[in-house]
Order: C-alpha cells, then structure tokens, then sequence
DNA sequence: TATTCTGGTTACTATTAGGTAACTACAAAA
DNA sequence: TTTTGTAGTTACCTAATAGTAACCAGAATA
C-alpha cells in the first residue's frame, strides 16, 4: 500500500518514491516490460506473490497511471495488463539499476554445499 | 529491514530491489548527495523519520556498501556519513527518477490553509 | 452431474515495521 | 548542581502489511 505521507509530501521526489519505491512495483514492472500479460502469468512468473498483493499493486499502478487494465467481458474473464507512456518511461531506469548492480555487488558465491556460502566483489 | 527473500534470490535484478527498493534508503541517499553529514543532521532534515528507523536504514547501506561511516572518539560523539563509490554511483539513477516523475506526475492540489500543510520543521 | 477455468474479493490471522520513552557515556556550560 | 548536547540502544506496544483459505460468476468440459 502506498504512504500517505510520501505521496502528500511537498517534495516531489518523495512523492515519486512514495509511488514506485517499494519491493514490489518494480518487480511487477520489470516482468510486464513491453509485453501485454494476463494476470494469472504475472501470478506464475512472479515468485513468492499473492495473489492479494498482486491485485493491490496493479491497482495502485494503474491508479499512479503506470499500468493499462484491460478487462474482457468473458467467462472465464480475462484481463490484460501492459504499461502506459509514463510506465515505459520507468523502464529505461530498471535498467540502469541493473547496471549498477552488476558493477557494484557483492554476491554470494553458492558452493556445492549449501551451507558453504563464499563472497567476491562480481566483475563485469 | 532487508528483505531476506529478495536478498537471496538468484535474480540480481531483485536482489538489488532487496537493497535499495524501500521508501526510506533513497531519500537519505538523495539527502547525503556528495556531501558528509551527521546523524543528527540527517535527522532534522529528513521529515517524519524516527532516530530508530534511520539508524536502522544506515546501518543497512553501509553494510551494503552505500555508505561510510566515520565515528569520532569524542565526547558529545560526533558520527559522520557520506556515499560510497557505489552510493555515489547511485545518485544519476536518483535523478532520472525526478526527471520522470516531474514529467509525467499528475500533481496533488495543494490547499492554501495553515491546517492543511503536510510538512513542518521538526522541534527538536 | 461435478469439475475446471479466470480474476478477483473477503474475512481472518500472522508477521513485520515503526513509534515512543527511557537510558547510556562524559564533557562543558549555566 | 543541574542541564545540555550527541548518537545511538533497548524494551514495549501499536499500526501496517502480508499470507491463507474460502468464495464468486457462468460457460465449457469430462
């Protein structure tokens, strides 16, 4: 759920990351991509969501405008989700997070064994 | 707090939203920028964050090497913080989002009476 | 006839995050 | 002597978030 806090601050920054900056948007995000995605496949691709949480973030995603929710009146339903100009916009900005990470993180290196767990600075 | 699942997914793109992807770390890294700042200055500056809350936060970006930590042995103690080379590396993607966000927000009306200001200076 | 399919919602519970107040050290100032 | 100042830590409690299971429609399928 969003921050009411954040998103009535005066400063625009806070409000901005009172939208997107929680664990879960760019998640969602990053899966849709420039893709049209059903909600059940967000339901199989995104690891360890409910559906509860999933609902309530496409919700707030589409309210903030970052996400188009396609409803088809059919039985089953079927509801398509893909991201707006402003959503697409984000996506450029995934990116560079990426980049960033790779150059910067620490990564656990997984032995065979799963208790031995070894660190290196991961090299690009 | 850290998330562990996100921490510990082979996924580096989530692994990083597990570091960063909170409300509190970017806007104390958009807070410290290039400068070196004090506890308590970070403290007055950063509206409605508690002292728990922002110990807790930074203790978390130095362990994930965002940040240094500069401890004086003096009496009162004076602590000292600034961005890491990977903090710093941080800040363009800081700005790219406020460039997004000033594109595309749909800007909240702010009321013009004394009762209705969302913000004020801590009194401490 | 019973089951499946989809995209949810609802009620209830568990987990987690966050707020508050008290407390620490010791020096210097009032 | 008491207060002030700094940068926290700790215990306790509440508020917010997330998980789980049950339920819905109504057509198609077995």
């Amino acid at each position: 759920m969003r921050d009411e806090k954040f998103c009535n601050s005066h400063c625009s920054f806070t409000r901005a990351i009172g939208t997107i900056g929680n664990k879960w948007k760019p998640i969602i995000i990053n899966v849709i991509g420039t893709r049209t995605i059903r909600f059940g496949q967000l339901d199989n691709i995104i690891p360890h969501i409910s559906r509860k949480v999933l609902t309530e973030q496409l919700k707030e995603l589409e309210e903030d405008g970052l996400l188009e929710r396609l409803a088809y009146k059919e039985l089953p339903p079927r509801v398509e989700y893909k991201l707006s100009e402003k959503g697409l916009a984000f996506l450029p900005i995934l990116e560079s997070i990426k980049e960033w990470n790779c150059k910067y993180e620490v990564v656990p290196i997984m032995e065979n064994s799963d208790h031995l767990i070894k660190y290196q600075l991961k090299s690009r």
